[in-house]
DNA sequence: CTATTATATTCCTATATAAGAATATGTCAA
DNA sequence: TTGACATATTCTTATATAGGAATATAATAG
Protein backbone atom coordinates (compact mmCIF):
# COMPACT_ATOMS: atom_id res chain seq x y z
CA UNK A 1 0.00 0.00 0.00
CA UNK A 2 1.45 3.70 -0.82
CA UNK A 3 1.07 6.64 1.57
CA UNK A 4 -2.56 8.19 2.17
CA UNK A 5 -3.62 10.68 -0.31
CA UNK A 6 -2.69 14.26 0.51
CA UNK A 7 -6.30 14.94 0.37
CA UNK A 8 -7.21 12.16 2.73
CA UNK A 9 -7.41 14.07 5.70
CA UNK A 10 -5.79 17.98 7.17
CA UNK A 11 -2.69 15.75 8.72
CA UNK A 12 -1.60 14.65 5.18
CA UNK A 13 -2.62 18.06 3.65
CA UNK A 14 -0.30 19.95 5.74
CA UNK A 15 2.47 17.72 5.79
CA UNK A 16 3.55 19.55 2.40
CA UNK A 17 5.85 22.44 3.88
CA UNK A 18 4.81 24.83 0.91
CA UNK A 19 1.01 23.88 2.00
CA UNK A 20 1.98 25.01 4.90
CA UNK A 21 3.64 28.58 3.22
CA UNK A 22 0.40 29.01 1.47
CA UNK A 23 -1.39 28.65 4.98
CA UNK A 24 0.44 30.71 6.30
CA UNK A 25 0.55 33.38 3.58
CA UNK A 26 -3.69 32.73 3.73
CA UNK A 27 -3.58 34.01 7.08
CA UNK A 28 -3.16 37.50 6.04
CA UNK A 29 -5.67 37.70 4.20
CA UNK A 30 -7.21 35.96 0.85
CA UNK A 31 -4.44 35.95 -2.12
CA UNK A 32 -5.36 35.09 -5.94
CA UNK A 33 -3.39 32.29 -7.34
CA UNK A 34 -0.49 34.17 -8.87
CA UNK A 35 0.13 36.15 -5.89
CA UNK A 36 0.56 32.51 -3.65
CA UNK A 37 2.84 31.37 -6.33
CA UNK A 38 4.81 34.93 -6.24
CA UNK A 39 4.96 34.68 -2.87
CA UNK A 40 6.47 31.33 -2.75
CA UNK A 41 8.38 31.54 -5.70
CA UNK A 42 6.84 28.92 -7.34
CA UNK A 43 4.94 28.29 -10.52
CA UNK A 44 1.45 29.09 -11.49
CA UNK A 45 0.54 25.49 -11.77
CA UNK A 46 2.08 24.08 -8.72
CA UNK A 47 0.41 27.02 -7.04
CA UNK A 48 -3.07 25.81 -8.44
CA UNK A 49 -2.59 22.27 -7.33
CA UNK A 50 -1.36 22.86 -3.92
CA UNK A 51 -4.79 25.17 -3.76
CA UNK A 52 -6.71 22.62 -5.21
CA UNK A 53 -5.32 20.10 -2.48
CA UNK A 54 -5.83 22.05 0.83
CA UNK A 55 -9.40 23.04 -0.84
CA UNK A 56 -10.12 19.36 -0.98
CA UNK A 57 -10.08 19.15 2.87
CA UNK A 58 -11.69 22.16 3.61
CA UNK A 59 -8.56 24.08 4.63
CA UNK A 60 -9.51 27.26 1.99
CA UNK A 61 -12.50 28.64 0.18
CA UNK A 62 -12.89 30.36 -2.92
CA UNK A 63 -14.42 33.24 -4.34
CA UNK A 64 -14.25 34.77 -8.03
CA UNK A 65 -13.43 38.12 -8.64
CA UNK A 66 -13.35 38.79 -12.29
CA UNK A 67 -10.55 36.83 -13.95
CA UNK A 68 -8.99 36.10 -10.37
CA UNK A 69 -9.73 33.51 -7.98
CA UNK A 70 -9.47 34.35 -4.30
CA UNK A 71 -8.38 32.08 -1.79
CA UNK A 72 -8.81 32.23 1.95
CA UNK A 73 -8.28 30.40 4.40
CA UNK A 74 -10.62 28.65 6.71
CA UNK A 75 -8.42 28.28 9.68
CA UNK A 76 -11.05 25.98 11.48
CA UNK A 77 -9.60 23.73 9.63
CA UNK A 78 -6.47 23.38 11.79
CA UNK A 79 -8.15 23.19 14.92
CA UNK A 80 -8.34 19.41 15.18
CA UNK A 81 -4.27 19.44 14.51
CA UNK A 82 -4.43 21.72 17.33
CA UNK A 83 -6.41 19.98 19.35
CA UNK A 84 -4.57 16.83 18.99
CA UNK A 85 -1.47 18.56 20.33
CA UNK A 86 -2.93 19.70 22.73
CA UNK A 87 -2.75 16.81 24.63
CA UNK A 88 0.99 16.75 24.80
CA UNK A 89 1.27 20.08 26.20
CA UNK A 90 2.25 19.17 29.90
CA UNK A 91 5.54 17.56 27.83
CA UNK A 92 6.62 21.04 27.42
CA UNK A 93 4.76 23.56 29.00
CA UNK A 94 6.17 22.25 32.77
CA UNK A 95 4.76 25.71 34.11
CA UNK A 96 1.15 24.62 33.25
CA UNK A 97 0.35 23.73 36.92
CA UNK A 98 1.47 26.16 38.61
CA UNK A 99 -0.30 29.17 35.79
CA UNK A 100 -3.54 27.15 36.81
CA UNK A 101 -2.91 27.76 40.51
CA UNK A 102 -1.93 31.20 39.86
CA UNK A 103 -5.11 32.13 37.82
CA UNK A 104 -7.63 30.66 40.64
CA UNK A 105 -5.63 32.61 43.29
CA UNK A 106 -6.30 35.71 41.34
CA UNK A 107 -9.92 35.04 40.48
CA UNK A 108 -10.33 34.46 44.27
CA UNK A 109 -9.04 37.88 44.92
CA UNK A 110 -10.77 40.01 42.30
CA UNK A 111 -13.93 38.37 43.73
CA UNK A 112 -12.69 40.09 47.33
CA UNK A 113 -12.06 43.22 46.00
CA UNK A 114 -15.27 43.63 43.85
CA UNK B 1 9.80 14.82 -7.35
CA UNK B 2 7.47 12.85 -4.98
CA UNK B 3 6.25 13.59 -1.39
CA UNK B 4 9.20 14.24 1.16
CA UNK B 5 9.94 11.26 2.81
CA UNK B 6 8.17 10.10 6.29
CA UNK B 7 11.39 10.90 8.18
CA UNK B 8 12.32 14.58 6.62
CA UNK B 9 10.12 16.45 10.08
CA UNK B 10 7.73 15.92 12.39
CA UNK B 11 4.83 17.25 10.27
CA UNK B 12 5.58 14.20 7.45
CA UNK B 13 6.04 11.21 10.17
CA UNK B 14 2.69 12.45 12.04
CA UNK B 15 1.02 12.24 8.78
CA UNK B 16 0.34 8.26 8.81
CA UNK B 17 -2.51 7.85 11.34
CA UNK B 18 -1.25 4.89 12.55
CA UNK B 19 2.07 6.82 13.94
CA UNK B 20 -0.36 9.22 15.66
CA UNK B 21 -2.18 6.15 17.18
CA UNK B 22 1.07 5.01 18.10
CA UNK B 23 2.27 8.43 20.23
CA UNK B 24 -1.47 8.37 21.41
CA UNK B 25 -0.36 5.03 23.37
CA UNK B 26 3.10 6.06 24.20
CA UNK B 27 1.26 9.06 26.04
CA UNK B 28 0.58 6.69 28.59
CA UNK B 29 4.03 5.45 29.00
CA UNK B 30 6.61 3.05 27.49
CA UNK B 31 5.74 0.10 25.75
CA UNK B 32 6.96 -2.83 23.69
CA UNK B 33 7.42 -3.06 20.04
CA UNK B 34 4.88 -6.23 20.76
CA UNK B 35 2.35 -4.27 22.86
CA UNK B 36 2.21 -1.37 19.96
CA UNK B 37 1.52 -4.29 17.41
CA UNK B 38 -0.90 -5.79 19.52
CA UNK B 39 -2.76 -2.81 21.06
CA UNK B 40 -3.03 -1.54 16.71
CA UNK B 41 -3.84 -4.73 15.91
CA UNK B 42 -1.09 -4.67 13.27
CA UNK B 43 2.00 -6.98 12.63
CA UNK B 44 5.38 -6.74 14.30
CA UNK B 45 7.22 -5.76 11.66
CA UNK B 46 5.43 -2.81 10.26
CA UNK B 47 4.76 -1.62 14.07
CA UNK B 48 9.17 -1.77 13.96
CA UNK B 49 9.02 0.06 10.71
CA UNK B 50 6.26 2.63 12.23
CA UNK B 51 8.21 3.24 15.48
CA UNK B 52 11.87 3.55 13.15
CA UNK B 53 10.18 6.31 11.60
CA UNK B 54 9.44 8.16 14.46
CA UNK B 55 12.85 7.57 16.15
CA UNK B 56 13.79 9.06 12.77
CA UNK B 57 12.29 12.16 13.65
CA UNK B 58 13.09 12.14 17.32
CA UNK B 59 9.27 11.59 18.36
CA UNK B 60 10.49 8.42 20.60
CA UNK B 61 13.21 6.84 22.23
CA UNK B 62 14.05 3.37 23.67
CA UNK B 63 16.02 1.67 25.76
CA UNK B 64 16.60 -2.35 26.02
CA UNK B 65 14.80 -3.95 29.11
CA UNK B 66 15.98 -8.09 28.09
CA UNK B 67 14.71 -9.16 24.80
CA UNK B 68 12.67 -6.40 24.71
CA UNK B 69 12.77 -3.02 23.78
CA UNK B 70 10.64 -0.23 25.45
CA UNK B 71 9.69 2.92 23.24
CA UNK B 72 8.96 5.93 25.13
CA UNK B 73 7.32 9.19 23.73
CA UNK B 74 8.96 12.22 22.99
CA UNK B 75 6.45 14.57 23.38
CA UNK B 76 8.43 17.43 23.16
CA UNK B 77 9.06 16.72 19.93
CA UNK B 78 4.97 17.85 19.11
CA UNK B 79 5.40 21.60 20.14
CA UNK B 80 6.42 22.59 16.51
CA UNK B 81 3.24 21.39 15.33
CA UNK B 82 1.54 22.79 18.39
CA UNK B 83 3.07 26.05 18.00
CA UNK B 84 2.29 26.40 14.51
CA UNK B 85 -1.52 25.77 14.46
CA UNK B 86 -1.36 28.12 17.42
CA UNK B 87 -0.63 31.05 15.20
CA UNK B 88 -4.40 30.06 13.96
CA UNK B 89 -5.84 29.88 17.22
CA UNK B 90 -8.44 32.83 16.92
CA UNK B 91 -9.90 31.49 14.10
CA UNK B 92 -11.62 29.17 16.34
CA UNK B 93 -11.36 30.37 20.06
CA UNK B 94 -13.14 34.33 19.55
CA UNK B 95 -12.47 34.75 23.14
CA UNK B 96 -9.36 35.06 22.72
CA UNK B 97 -8.83 38.31 23.14
CA UNK B 98 -11.02 39.06 25.78
CA UNK B 99 -9.34 36.81 27.52
CA UNK B 100 -5.93 38.79 27.25
CA UNK B 101 -7.44 41.62 28.20
CA UNK B 102 -8.96 40.32 31.02
CA UNK B 103 -5.54 38.56 31.85
CA UNK B 104 -3.90 42.05 31.77
CA UNK B 105 -6.44 43.94 33.97
CA UNK B 106 -6.36 41.52 36.93
CA UNK B 107 -2.19 41.42 36.59
CA UNK B 108 -2.41 45.77 36.72
CA UNK B 109 -4.72 45.13 39.61
CA UNK B 110 -2.19 42.85 41.32
CA UNK B 111 0.19 45.34 41.38
CA UNK B 112 -1.52 47.95 42.84
CA UNK B 113 -2.93 45.64 45.80
CA UNK B 114 0.88 44.13 46.61
C1' DC C 1 25.40 -24.57 22.37
C1' DT C 2 20.35 -24.77 21.34
C1' DA C 3 15.72 -23.48 21.51
C1' DT C 4 12.72 -19.71 22.24
C1' DT C 5 11.11 -15.26 22.24
C1' DA C 6 11.53 -10.36 20.69
C1' DT C 7 12.74 -7.16 17.33
C1' DA C 8 14.71 -5.36 12.95
C1' DT C 9 15.61 -5.62 8.11
C1' DT C 10 15.12 -6.89 3.27
C1' DC C 11 12.57 -7.72 -0.89
C1' DC C 12 8.49 -7.06 -3.49
C1' DT C 13 4.43 -4.56 -5.22
C1' DA C 14 0.68 -1.30 -5.75
C1' DT C 15 -0.07 3.36 -5.23
C1' DA C 16 0.40 8.27 -4.74
C1' DT C 17 2.61 12.01 -5.24
C1' DA C 18 5.19 16.85 -6.85
C1' DA C 19 7.29 19.26 -10.37
C1' DG C 20 7.80 20.54 -15.22
C1' DA C 21 5.80 21.14 -19.77
C1' DA C 22 2.10 21.75 -22.55
C1' DT C 23 -2.46 22.75 -23.02
C1' DA C 24 -7.25 23.71 -21.90
C1' DT C 25 -10.60 26.68 -19.80
C1' DG C 26 -12.35 31.07 -18.04
C1' DT C 27 -12.99 36.05 -17.92
C1' DC C 28 -12.82 40.47 -19.50
C1' DA C 29 -11.98 44.38 -22.76
C1' DA C 30 -12.31 46.52 -27.21
C1' DT D 1 -14.98 37.77 -32.31
C1' DT D 2 -10.20 38.46 -31.02
C1' DG D 3 -6.51 39.33 -27.87
C1' DA D 4 -4.70 39.25 -23.33
C1' DC D 5 -4.42 37.71 -18.91
C1' DA D 6 -5.63 34.34 -15.03
C1' DT D 7 -6.32 29.81 -13.63
C1' DA D 8 -6.99 24.74 -14.04
C1' DT D 9 -5.97 20.32 -15.98
C1' DT D 10 -3.46 16.62 -18.31
C1' DC D 11 0.63 13.93 -19.11
C1' DT D 12 5.06 12.29 -17.94
C1' DT D 13 8.70 10.95 -14.75
C1' DA D 14 11.37 10.16 -10.60
C1' DT D 15 10.68 8.94 -6.03
C1' DA D 16 8.83 7.39 -1.66
C1' DT D 17 6.06 4.94 0.70
C1' DA D 18 3.13 0.95 3.56
C1' DG D 19 2.04 -3.64 3.95
C1' DG D 20 2.96 -8.68 3.41
C1' DA D 21 6.27 -12.35 3.45
C1' DA D 22 10.47 -14.08 4.55
C1' DT D 23 14.51 -13.69 6.93
C1' DA D 24 18.16 -11.79 9.84
C1' DT D 25 19.70 -10.25 14.34
C1' DA D 26 19.46 -10.00 19.41
C1' DA D 27 18.84 -11.62 24.00
C1' DT D 28 17.71 -14.98 27.38
C1' DA D 29 16.88 -19.57 29.52
C1' DG D 30 18.37 -24.16 30.25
Amino acid sequence: MARSATTSDVFNAIAEAQRRQIIDLLSHGERSVNDVAAALGIRQPQASKHLRVLKEVDLVSVRGSGQQRLYRLNGEGLKPIHDWTMTFEHFWEESFDRLDEYLKQIQSKEKKND
